[in-house]
DNA sequence: TGTCCGATTGGT
DNA sequence: CCAATCGGACAG
């Protein structure tokens, strides 16, 4: 299970990898990257990032900041590249957001899956004993086995709650790509092949 | 204030 | 295939 590839005490992605203007580049450059939610007792929990979707503000009827819409809820999108957007959806379940671009341009790329490498015990814990294959393959699963919840909305991602770091890397001929899942609303942009996510990982989400 | 519905998941 | 479950968005 603890992928010895990953390159321990390794550093956070720095600002300018987050604020670049292509979310959809940005993306897929997110698989293999490790995402690190300390917890309560410092202690590490992390995962590789093997899943994700890009979305692509204004333009993207997808995307919950289409047509430049600015509510309470959306307005962490707003926010500068390298932070992030956190929200609840069907009354049950978070979803994370990583925030790219400039400020007041509300790009994000949401997490999908990742593959559990660190603090692998809570995670089972938390996900109520599930088969280790079920903890992090989807949105809302992975957002329980890290915890994340509203608290990491608007985090920083050069802070110390919540960051990324290189982790390892993925070969372009082992990322794959399709349209995004659960948008049927979004019309003309249902099909953009904007979901990304690394070949024959088990950790993926179903579909 | 009232209604509609969702960037999902787990069970039938 | 469908229910769970509740806050956000928007109409009135």
């Amino acid at each position: 299970m603890t992928n010895p590839k990953i390159i321990k005490c390794s550093q956070k992605l720095p600002r300018e990898f987050y604020t670049r203007a292509n979310v959809v580049t940005i993306a897929r450059e997110l698989l293999g990257k490790l995402l690190v939610v300390p917890a309560r007792d410092g202690t590490r929990v992390s995962g590789m990032i093997v899943e994700v979707e890009a979305y692509r503000g204004p333009l993207d009827r997808a995307a919950h900041s289409y047509g430049g819409r600015r509510t309470k809820r959306t307005e962490t999108m707003y926010g500068v590249g390298g932070t992030t957007y956190v929200f609840f959806v069907y009354g049950m379940y978070y979803q994370f957001n990583v925030v790219t671009n400039a400020r007041d341009i509300p790009h994000a790329i949401l997490i999908r899956a990742v593959e559990p490498v660190e603090g692998i015990a809570l995670m089972r814990k938390r996900r109520h004993r599930q088969p280790d294959h079920n903890l992090t393959n989807g949105p809302g699963k992975l957002c329980l086995a890290l915890d994340i919840d509203r608290r990491l909305d608007r985090a920083d991602l050069l802070g110390n709650r919540v960051w990324l770091e290189e982790g390892e890397k993925i070969p372009r001929s082992r990322i794959m790509s399709g349209p995004r899942i659960g948008i049927d609303y979004a019309e003309e942009w249902v099909d953009k092949p904007w979901r990304f996510w690394i070949r024959d990982n088990p950790f993926v989400s179903k579909r």
